[in-house]
DNA sequence: TCCTTATGTAAAGCACGCTTTACATTTCTA
DNA sequence: TAGAAATGTAAAGCGTGCTTTACATAAGGA
C-alpha cells in the first residue's frame, strides 16, 4: 500500500512529530507509514485523509484498479 | 467504526460466504465486520469499497465529521 | 562549533485482524 | 416437517499496528 503522506505533510510545513500530535499517534507511527513499513489501521487512515481534506483513496493506493472518481 | 456492508451485500443477494470468497477472506471475517466486532485492515477496506464501487468513506463511518463530498 | 530540531530505526510489549476448526441456531425451501 | 443453506459465535494461533524507550545521524541557526 503506497501513500502520499510525506508529500502532503511537507507541503504544509509539518514535522512528523507535529502530524503525529495532531492525530494522536506517535511520530514513529507517522515515520513507519511514510516509509511503507506498515499500513495504518482503518481509523488512522480516516484521520489522515480527513486531516488533509482528501478521500482515503486519494491518500493511499493499494495498487488495484481504481474507480471513476 | 460503523459500516453498510450488510445492506450492500444483501441488496446484491450475496451470502457472507460468497462475499468472503469474492474478496479472499473467510465468512467469519465478513460476519465480524458486519457485526462491528472489529474493523477491517486498510487493504480489506479497499477491497470491500471497490467491490461495491464506492468510496471507503461511503461504506465505513468513523463517526467524525465528514468532508463536503 | 555548538545546540536544537528533524528524521531513521530498533526492541519489547500489548491489542487487534484474520485464519481454521467447530458447534449452535435460524431461515429457506422442497 | 425434514434437510440444507446461512448465520452467529467461540477458541487457539499467527502476523502486524502502535506504543514507549532509546540511540544514531543529518541539517540548520546562533
Amino acid at each position: 500500500m503506497n501513500n502520499n503522506i510525506r508529500a502532503l505533510r511537507t507541503a504544509r510545513g509539518l514535522s512528523q512529530e507535529a502530524l503525529g500530535s495532531a492525530l494522536n499517534v506517535s511520530r514513529q507511527t507517522i515515520n513507519a507509514i511514510e516509509a511503507g513499513r506498515y499500513d495504518p489501521s482503518l481509523p488512522l487512515a480516516f484521520k489522515l485523509a480527513r486531516f488533509f481534506a482528501l478521500h482515503i483513496e486519494d491518500v493511499f493506493d493499494d495498487g488495484e484498479e481504481t474507480l471513476g472518481s
